[in-house]
DNA sequence: ATTATATACTGGTATAGACCACGTTGCAAG
DNA sequence: CTTGCAACGTGGTCTATACCAGTATATAAT
């Protein structure tokens, strides 16, 4: 075990909670009783609290001791976790429906957001996404093809961001979204069964690896009428 | 000073960066040395620098040091600050012309997000705002009348967040917002010179203060076809 | 001049102890 | 029984020191 003492007690810690063996609202123990129960200094053992709380995973009371947070769910927009996850959040069941998959070569907008070299080709993909059978969204994404080289259509459809991480070793960083509004054309308006004109959310979104290259850049057209972000700040 | 010798550094550290004692990219003393000359242990000076890098003022690298970052202009959309801020941030000129400016009896929608008791009164406003002349969009807020109580109109209207951090020591803490997307009705589309039906984004919020009483709740109607946010995560 | 290699310096981690302000709790005084 | 206060436990801050791993630089060997 290369990492540092209190990345290892934080993970033991956090895997204790998942087990259940603190809930929602329990004290666990004294950072002096932890810090004799792990065999380290209590700064070491604050340094682990420390992280967990960062991650709103405990919270710190002055006096009274530490306590296992109830989860906030926050930063349901933040982007780098997918549409699967936003909906199921929400309590709806989703699903989508690929509209075109092709690899092809990119738009001069494309190849500027993902920061692509002459001759780079990329994958492609429209998507109508349902939550509860209900039309939510349009979208459509480019992928580099270096990123999804040797993937399966489903890997690369299903849930891009766990096959990153799993099949390629690539962890997903930063995002910028940008969001603005406008009306519905004709083609949209039919795959999300609402009429021309009507208003729709736009939500152009840049994905980057944790080195900084750009891996996917996807521009969503939500349905104003059924959907709507919810930041917290 | 009361408050604890990290939190003085952090701010003597900032103070001097701001008067240009150090500039972006630039190396600061190492910690080893700041500790000396703040005669304080460097334990104690790594916590100061470590809340600067947290604020994303300072960058620490291993082996070669602590240097001056690069401002990100991110958090665009805090909302937290106010429209002024945010166009003087995209080198546009601000200005606004106020609709309407009453005392009133809260709507129930109203009531229920600024956690109103019965009877309670409201200052409700309209406004348009414009950039470099252009409007840009129609909000209405509502304020508590506790909060504003003693206040003139223009230290409302001006600058809302200034004057209740300086009049009255009150201090925003978190927000929540959602946006959504609709189309202009007519009066909207007169104040914002659109046409009716034209793309609206829409941002509802509700501000709280640090002890989480919600004190404004403001609904705003961006044209869709001139303005976006843009969120980093 | 180029390439290894050693050295000095940087932030990262860890220790063991200390005092403080705050919240909780139980005991004593009313 | 209630109230007030003292003792205790908690996280927050701070010290002084040590070693580690990564980076940069000066030095030595080629």
């Amino acid at each position: 075990m290369g990492s540092p003492v209190y990345i290892q007690i934080h993970n033991e810690i956090k895997k204790a909670i998942e087990a259940g063996k603190w809930s929602v609202g329990d004290r666990i123990p004294s950072e002096r009783e932890l810090a004799v129960q792990f065999n380290v200094s209590r700064m070491t053992l604050r340094q682990a609290i420390q992280t967990l709380v960062e991650e709103g995973i405990l919270e710190r009371f002055v006096g009274s001791g530490t306590f296992v947070a109830n989860q906030k769910v926050q930063e349901k927009m933040s982007g780098v976790t997918g549409f699967t996850d936003l909906m199921l959040a929400q309590g709806k069941q989703p699903s989508s429906k690929t509209v075109s998959y092709h690899v092809m070569s990119p738009s001069l907008s494309e190849a500027e957001k993902l920061q692509l070299k002459d001759g780079d080709e990329v994958l492609r993909m429209e998507r109508v996404r349902y939550g509860d059978d209900i039309p939510i969204s349009f979208e459509v994404a480019t992928i580099p093809i270096e990123i999804v080289d040797g993937l399966s259509k489903p890997e690369v459809t299903d849930s891009l961001y766990r096959t990153l991480e799993t099949k390629k070793n690539l962890i997903p960083g930063h995002a910028k979204q940008m969001v603005s509004a406008s009306s519905a054309s004709e083609r949209i308006a039919e795959f999300l069964a609402i009429k021309r004109g009507d208003a729709i959310l736009r939500l152009r979104q840049i994905s980057y690896l944790q080195d900084g290259r750009p891996f996917e850049y996807v521009r969503t057209q939500y349905v104003g009428e059924r959907f709507e972000f919810v930041l917290e700040k």
